[in-house]
This record gives structure tokens, sequence and C-alpha cells, in this order.
DNA sequence: GCATTGCAAAGTGCATACAGATTGATCGAA
DNA sequence: TTCGATCAATCTGTATGCACTTTGCAATGC
């Protein structure tokens, strides 16, 4: 642990990967003593970060009420997965018309890399080049603020699509769509490319549909 | 001033509209003991509402060091306006497909209203009358974080937009444009109406060029 | 004259303490 | 037995205090 500074910043971190990773479930209540008994810190430092997590959406706070994992209703995931969509399609129109020579080449050569992991049904190894791949993507619209945007929606959507590479023949269908997409984007078709993007993330949401928490 | 717990709040607000309205200009120092005498608390509410205000991206925060107003650099704020242009396109779209019809309705009477405004040069009013119109795009398309995203980043570019209609023919032409969006929604024609969007803040965002602050 | 080091003032980071709110339980009355 | 009220335990909201960091200035050495 670093001494200085920055410990709100790492129980942030901690605490948000606790909940991305389902240690901790919607619901599940955070007081402020016990966290800071946890962490080894005074109270004051938990508020600092319990409102920061606030902010980012991933708890709800009431005033004079513990703080709680939020519970993402159905509907509110759904429009979480088709945003999504949209700006998945956003980022390949815009890295269709956009992205330069090498990061064309980068992202072709990380997609072929991918062959191997797909035949060889390497679902942790693929889910990391999965993340790669997109985050490319990402940073090939060059737009500073969807990319923002685009990241922090797929942080928030990660707890519900843990498990979806566990699906049969999800790796094999991932890589065809992620092949639809880089053509595309290889021919400079942005539209191709945005409607590839588009109907990759609409598959994804109808297989991680069984994950989600029953609406209040 | 409300006597309990939402005293962070009020702060939040309060420091977020002084930035937002121009009265603190990017670059200024927020300290900490200024900031609990001026709205007579202690340190520690002040330390949340910044911390809260950082994570709103309005202030940029560094261990040890004041709070300053964030300076959007002018490639950021193109990218912001980029953003805005796909996102209202977004919700353009899917108003059309999914308004209800009373939304539409709504939506047209809202236009059809504004025309006085228009001949009248009322600029003040008309704004306020674009803020209701635009909000009645965002909830029309019925996708709860698709608003989210686009509340939020309007907030973070009203400082930029503030005197897009002092700008001669601006009033005219936005009603004009509102006009073509609000067609293609009464005809659910979703392409145009998204583009018809995209390109209305296209436009405002070339006018609010001028009100951008140097990049670093 | 210029650079470097030391120091002091000011500000941030965190801990602790106290006040107010909430919740659950227990006791009493209908 | 059940409903209601009161009280205690627990937790949040805020104030205050102390330690550490930064920064600007001044003094000293080159």
């Amino acid at each position: 642990m670093i001494r200085t500074g920055t410990t709100v910043e790492q129980m942030v971190r901690a605490i948000a990967d606790m909940i991305v990773t389902g240690e901790l479930l919607p619901g599940a209540k955070l007081d402020e003593v016990s966290l800071a008994a946890r962490f080894d810190v005074s109270r004051t430092p938990v508020r600092e970060a319990l409102r920061e997590l606030g902010a980012m959406g991933l708890i709800a706070r009431e005033p004079n009420r513990s703080a709680v994992v939020t519970n993402v209703t159905e509907a509110y995931l759904h429009s979480m997965f088709e945003a999504m969509a949209e700006l998945e399609a956003i980022c390949a129109r815009l890295s269709a018309e956009r992205m330069t020579v090498d990061e064309r080449r980068a992202l072709e050569l990380e997609h072929r890399g991918s062959v191997r992991l797909v035949h060889a049904g390497a679902e942790e190894e693929y889910s990391a080049h999965n993340t790669e791949f997109h985050t490319r993507l990402y940073r090939g619209a060059h737009n500073d603020h969807v990319f923002e945007m685009v990241t922090q929606t797929r942080a928030r959507l990660a707890p519900f699509r843990r498990a979806q590479f566990r699906l049969p023949g999800r790796l094999a269908k991932s890589y065809e769509e992620h092949g639809r997409i880089v053509t595309a984007i290889m021919r400079a078709d942005a539209a191709a490319a945005g409607q590839a993007a588009y109907s990759h993330v609409e598959i994804v949401s109808d297989a991680s549909a069984v994950f989600a928490t029953p609406g209040e």
C-alpha cells in the first residue's frame, strides 16, 4: 500500500472491484465503520470513497442511511445494453473513418491472433483478448468523451457479462462477429462497421439476460 | 437552507453553478478552508463536495494540492460536442420509433409554441424552451442510461453554449432545425430524425467554437 | 549575482469526537 | 394477543485537531 495520498483512490478501486466481480451483491449494505475497520482507516476517507462510488453509479446513498450496492433493474440493465450497442456502433463507425494505418493493422493482428484461443476453447484468455479488441475500437474512434462514456458503461455492465463466454459456441460466434467488424474497418466502411458492432453487442445482451436481477 | 443531511448536495449544486455560469473560471483554485468559511461549514463536507465535483469532471484534484476548475481543452471540447451530436441523434432516432402519441403531440405543441419567441427575439425565453424541447427528445427515447449520458454531457457543455443564442439569426435557424426534427418524429422516420438532430448540434458546435478556452 | 538549502506559512489527508437520526426491541396498555 | 410508545444501540453527519506535504521566501555559500 502506497503510503501517501491515494488511500481513498485505492479504496474506490478495491470496493468497485468487489462490486464488479460480484463479491458484493446488489442490495448489500456498505456501512462505514465496517469498511473503515476492513481497510484499517478512519471513517473520513471511507465516506469520501463512498461518495465517489455513488457518483459512479455503483452504490446508492440516502441521507442517514447506509450505502447499498445498486440493484440494477431489468429495465435499466436493458437500457444500458442498448446504450452500449449504440456506443460500440459509434466507435466502430468512427474507427472505420479515423483509425491510422498502424491502428488498423494492430486491430487485425489482435483479431487474427485470437483464432487459436477459439480453437483451444481458452475462455479466460479469449476474454482478455476480447477486452483488448474492444478497447482498440474505443481508442480508434479518436474521441475522448465517447471513450469515457463507453468505458464507464462497459464497467457497469461487467458483472452481468462475466459468464457470457461460458455459453457453448459463444467463442466462435464472437470471433466471427469480430471478423465482420474488422473487415468493415479495413475497408473504411463506416456504416457496415457500425451495424456489425451494434449487432455484436445486441447478441451479448440476449445471452446475458438470464443473469439480470429481477426488477424491484 | 434545509437543516439536515443534504448540506453536501447543496454545496455541490452551488459550486457547480458557479463553474457553469463562469463565476469560477477554469484554472481557479478551490481551497477547502475558504469554501468552508464561505458556506459556513467545516472542511469535512467541503472535501466530500469537492470529491463529487471531481467525479463529475468539473474540477481536477491531485494529492496534496488544491482542487482547480478543469480547463477543458479545445480537443476535448470538440469531442464532447461530437459525442453530443451522436447522443442527440440516438435520442431522435429512438424517439421517432418509441414516443407515445401524447409525447409526440406535446413535442409538436412545444415546438409550435416557440415560434412567437422567435419573432419576438426573446432569447432568454427561447433558451428555456430549447432546454425543454431537447429534454423531451431525451425522455422520448425511453432509455434511462442514454438519458443519463446525454444529460451529463449537456451539463458539461452548458458553459460553452450560453451565449449561442445571442448570435444574429440563431433563433430562427434553431427553430427551423427543430422543425425538421419534429416533422421526422411525427412521421416516425428514425433515420431522418437522427440526421436532423445530428446536424442541429453540429451547427451549435461551430457557433460556440469561439467561446472555447485555448488548449494547454 | 546566482543557485541552493533551510525554514515558515498555508493547505491537504486523515483520525477522533460528538451530535442527530434511525431502527429494533421491550414493556405496557387496550 | 396485538398495537403502540419509549428507550437503547447503532450508524450517519459534521466539527475539530494533528501530522505531513507543498511552496514561497530568505539567507547563506559559491
